[in-house]
DNA sequence: TCAAGATTTCAGAAATTACTGAAATTTCCG
DNA sequence: CGGAAATTTCAGTAATTTCTGAAATCTTGA
């Protein structure tokens, strides 16, 4: 591998990460360095980089692309193409966010929504069932919100962000000057406490 | 493996998204049995429910209470372990939350700063430090409401999720009461898109 | 249509990870 | 203590995953 410092240790670190998640390491690596990278790479350029066969990037760009995690790139006057992540990290995050989901949260939900279906062959069975509604609605619940706020745009989502624990207080605030509010419809005024 | 149809369904699911996880299927199996046990269990009689060695059981024990995703029970008049996972899914979920921030986000965020440090050799590097530093300002943001959103009882934080993508409305229904409240405050008024 | 360039496929090699059985160690009761 | 029960360790094996090189396939411009 034969990349400035800083790239070099990034991509490194992606590509031990990458084994923690699912991800080999070849793939991590190639996304770190196409991440970092100011200009769309080929995959002759990532074989160059990362040291790996042409087969192997090869691959690794497939399963990337299946990510949705890397965009093909046309570079005017050259057969090879080309790759790139895309710029906005918050949609990074998205994508990332909504192939987990597919992949790790979807099928889960389906397989316990099945199980909840059979009836009960014994007490322990029944039992069982019960947990897994537990798990099931926890589930549910947290995919709900997701799909909710995943159509926020980035400004709206950064600000709840921010706001983070606080949102709960807004919530009682809000609770208590509605509660003020409504008695006298638009001709309220502002009471001591705001 | 010899357990009743729904249990075993569950803890066959549990393996196999282990794997897509970095834990080994035995270890994602353990978990799902505990999980569903009426009663905890030893390591003898997890042997027994899923047919594996009594070595393989005992480290994936190890591993869970690494995670801190199992606790030790202690059964009157019997020496052996026995073990069971937290009743409440949602300090399940605070758990698990914890812990892969500790060994996937930290080490990363850490990993980003000490790259920030260094001056740029080179334009691209400069490149690749600018690319850095969004990603690092991004999975900062997401720890820090993280740290504040995982303090609340569970009640505010089912409060919440419930609420999604609402929140936002609510903060500029806020915004309005609030500025027409104020009127005085900082001297100003509301404008037309408000 | 052809040929050079580019990419993909795939069978096997290499590397990594998971699992086992046996031996070592720990625990704790008499 | 002594020793039975329980657990852990660990070296070796099995299973799985990753990676490679060679061959097949696809693409495009002449």
């Amino acid at each position: 591998m034969n990349l400035p410092p800083v790239a070099q240790a990034f991509v490194l670190h992606f590509g031990e990460m990458g084994s923690r998640w699912g991800i080999n390491r070849t793939v991590g690596q190639i996304y770190a360095l196409l991440y970092v990278s100011p200009v769309p790479l080929n995959a002759e350029q990532i074989v160059e980089a990362l040291g790996v066969s042409r087969s192997n990037v090869s691959m690794g760009l497939r399963e990337l692309q299946a990510w949705n995690l890397i965009i093909p790139k046309h570079i005017p006057d050259d057969r090879r193409d080309h790759y790139t992540t895309p710029d906005d990290v918050w949609q990074i995050l998205r994508t990332l966010a909504e192939e987990r989901k597919k992949r790790e949260v979807d099928p889960t939900l389906s397989v316990l929504r099945e199980l909840l279906m059979q009836s009960p062959g014994s007490e322990a069975e029944r039992h069982a069932q019960e947990r897994i509604a537990e798990m099931h609605t926890l589930i549910e619940r947290l995919t709900t919100w997701y799909d909710d706020v995943k159509r926020l745009e980035t400004e709206r989502l950064a600000a709840l962000l921010a706001l983070g624990a606080r949102v709960t207080r807004l919530l009682e605030a809000k609770d208590k000057i509605v509660s003020l509010a409504r008695p006298a419809a638009r001709n309220r005024r502002p009471t001591p406490t705001e």
